[in-house]
DNA sequence: ACATATCGTTCTATGAATGAAACGATAGAA
DNA sequence: TTCTATCGTTTCATTCATAGAACGATATGT
């Protein structure tokens, strides 16, 4: 069973002959002759009766031309729903990312997203684990990582290098000693990142190119900046957090940056998504919105490199 | 836009990979992979999001299915429809013939046929000319003929011949001289099926194979068989009958015939239908049956002929 | 009556869709 | 880890549907 024969089929009833029918859809009519003609054998029954001159529909003809044309009308609307959609900026945009990203990053420029497309819905999922992006229906992922990512099936964007530094409150701050050499604050009490391990350090470089490691005791382990953050805030120890999680607090004062010349590690935030082609306009919007401002929202005003083919 | 790549697209959909659906179809998955594709760049969006493992619709993937799902739904509709008629015997049969064939030939019959068949309408279309089958919608078209009908793309089925002779009434018999030479009848007055020449004359035929023409006044000229009979019936004058129109009135004694041993000619009745192809069970249901009954209606006991190919 | 236009069907070289196998990727088992 | 099974995609020789012209059959115009 061709479907397409039914739809030839009701051509030629539509526009009352073989020849009309052709010419309005510019193609041979020797193609309409054989496809109705399988048609009909397909059926096993005669739709159509046909002289040189007239051609009419049989009692079958009839009934199947009405079912058959509500089936194309119904195909008309769904190609008509996707073209709409292809056509305008609307739709659902899955974004999943990590907590400290959403709350830190994305935080300050989505609600600008949303504002100039008002057709768009975004659903964030907001996640320190590593989802699969297929299986869990995302379109994008926006990730930090150090050194390059695993050579997926995904394609991958680089968005912006940023940096993490190490964090205090102002009032621990004035009860160590000052210096930019990082032995002297080791052993601190350590606020980390995801889970410790036995013995824990920070990777530091100056920038200079220089490295340093700086161990610590662990005091507090977190998946959540947020938490480590508000650790570091009440003096509870030095946290190692990326700047743009910090900047508030930094400007209002409750956190202060130590060792200014290390970094703990300028990792690279880049886009991950299952495929380049067949994008809605909604997600090319949000994926050119994302390269255009997040990296001004984490701090580094320029992107640091030039996309990327995965795979 | 091939509707048979929406139909691959739903059982990727439903069966949950290519793979399954290939195999629930019986065909390569490679053909599904690639119809799919074509499907996508056809919409111009990716429909569903794959790995090596897990294949998911997309947003738009989604509402597709959703309408494309239905607008299957809805040929299957079209196609259980017609399975049914091709399978069981209903549906309606559209028959044209003669008003003389309706009255006193199908007129027999034709009860005991929708008796038989309770799911079969018959339409009759009586009339005197012959219509086109196909503008007309017509299924089959008894029709008597003299000689060979012209070789139209018709399919031309014999069924049976039937004789015409000469009728009047009892009374109009007393009155004449009784004999069996058709010169003794001439210009006696004329009842004259169909529009009548100049000179009338009948045609006889005697069982020998001997040919004599009888002259006639024509007094009544009419399409209608039964009006002429009517008209002999009440000694009016000599009317040329097909046998079968008559039998009744003969046996009842309102009508006689004369020149016994003449006929008025042996035309063939034959069925006309626009094609052999594809035909519905209702419709060889009503031609088996006619072939079967028409002629000891008619008075003649077996077909004189074997089906020919028209065209 | 004849020429002309148009109807649906048929014929045949050509080009696109096809299936079987190979392929790279991934997930679970050993 | 390595092995194996299975996923969806790709490759390439082969088959099959297609386009365009020719054809027979009607109508219509002159």
């Amino acid at each position: 069973m061709d479907l397409n024969d039914a739809f030839y089929f009701v051509q030629v009833v539509e526009k009352g002959g073989f020849s009309a029918a052709a010419r309005s859809l510019n193609i041979p009519k020797s193609r309409l002759s054989r496809r109705v003609r399988q048609l009909e054998d397909d059926l096993g029954v005669r739709l159509l009766q046909r002289t040189s001159r007239v051609v009419t529909t049989t009692e079958v003809g009839e009934e199947y031309y009405r079912h058959a044309q509500e089936a194309l009308a119904r195909f008309e609307t769904a190609e008509t729903a996707v073209r709409r959609k292809t056509n305008t900026i609307e739709g659902t945009v899955t974004v999943s990312c990590s907590v400290g990203m959403a709350q830190f990053g994305l935080d300050q420029i989505l609600p600008r997203f949303l504002q100039d497309n008002p057709g768009v819905t975004v659903v964030q999922r907001a996640s320190n684990q590593m989802e699969d992006l297929i299986k869990g229906g995302i379109d994008v992922a926006i990730r930090g990582h150090m050194d390059t990512l695993p050579d997926s099936s995904l394609i991958q964007v680089k968005l912006a290098r940023v940096e993490w530094h190490l964090f205090c409150s102002p009032e621990y701050r004035g009860a160590i000693e000052q210096s930019d050499d990082p032995a002297v604050l080791a052993d601190h009490p350590a606020l980390v990142l995801g889970r410790p391990r036995e013995r824990h350090q920070w990777l530091l470089t100056d920038y200079g190119g220089q490295t340093a490691s700086l161990p610590g005791r662990v005091r507090l382990a977190s998946d959540d900046m947020s938490t480590l953050k508000n650790a570091a805030a009440v003096s509870l120890g030095i946290a190692a957090l990326p700047s743009y999680v910090c900047r508030q607090d930094v400007e209002a004062g409750s956190l202060v940056r130590i060792l200014p010349s290390w970094t703990a590690g300028r990792p690279q935030i880049s886009l991950l998504m299952p495929s380049r082609r067949g994008l809605l306009p909604a997600f090319e919007a949000f994926l050119s919105f994302l390269k255009q401002e997040l990296p001004a929202a984490l701090g580094c005003d320029a992107p640091t490199a030039t996309p990327r083919r995965g795979r």
